[in-house]
DNA sequence: ATAAAGCATGGAGTATACTCAAGGGTCAAG
DNA sequence: CTTGACCCTTGAGTATACTCCATGCTTTAT
């Protein structure tokens, strides 16, 4: 079943697959935005929350902290029509591209390794880290 | 200058970019083994504990937890010629090339931002929202 | 020979990101 | 109209990854 309009805590927990604990502590942290609320007090959210705390589990899976979630976040609140956004979207692509290239390093290791699995002798020098130490 | 044999612990931290507290913290988990001892006492360490520690500096900043290096170094002190082993190594390279195809997309994502934040207007809908929903 | 610098251990403290529990109000179904 | 599922707040507890401290032995420099 899915709801178009308002719904409570408990089913944007459902849809994001993010804990009703967890969606309150990131209120109280800032990266969502306080819920409106109803007569009696319930939290009331929207589509745009389940793909905000979407977006929130896979930056936090690409190992980027709240605090940076939040930045990437805000990106998107502020006025667009400034060149300090731009700048600060810039420097995160940017970070992002040298994290990239490492990954695609560890990766390739890893690749290699396990290639070489069958016919290496525990003598050899370890591939892994002689190749990481930048 | 440059150690290419035992050093203590406060050079290894130099020489590493690690604390010594840190290392010892890294000891007691099992990321690098029990060093060897002087007489006396002191941890002593060669170049190749320099190496590893930078790995686990670069895997950290990767995003992976302490856990995972810790499989990753263990690819490489297990014993080689098995099938465990491989497959592994190629479970990580997939879990990695994933994470990279997210980080490519949120490059994009970024880019593209930055590209448009001369001529968008705020009613515009969030481009890094809509795009990551997966 | 003695002070300063370095290393040791054990245990407590911190930051981040949750996670759980207590005590109580809200609401839909039977 | 009461029972059960759901929601509220506040505050404490947990896991990870350090970081700092107290106390005391070792090594190095003067």
């Amino acid at each position: 079943m899915l709801y178009h309009s308002p719904m409570k805590i408990g089913e944007l927990s459902k849809q994001s697959g993010v804990s009703i604990d967890t969606i309150r502590y990131y209120e109280q942290r800032g990266l969502i935005p306080e819920a409106r609320r109803t007569a009696s007090g319930y939290r009331q959210y929207s589509a745009e929350d389940v793909s905000r705390l979407k977006f929130i589990v896979q930056t936090k899976e690409l190992g980027f902290t709240l605090e940076e979630t939040g930045q990437l976040l805000a990106l998107r609140t502020d006025d667009c029509n400034c060149a300090e956004v731009r700048a600060v979207a810039e420097a995160k692509a940017n970070e992002i591209e040298v994290r990239i290239r490492k990954l695609s390093q560890m990766r390739q290791i890893l690749l290699s390794l396990a290639e070489q699995c069958e016919e290496s002798s525990d003598t050899d020098p370890c591939p892994i880290l002689k190749s990481l130490e930048e």
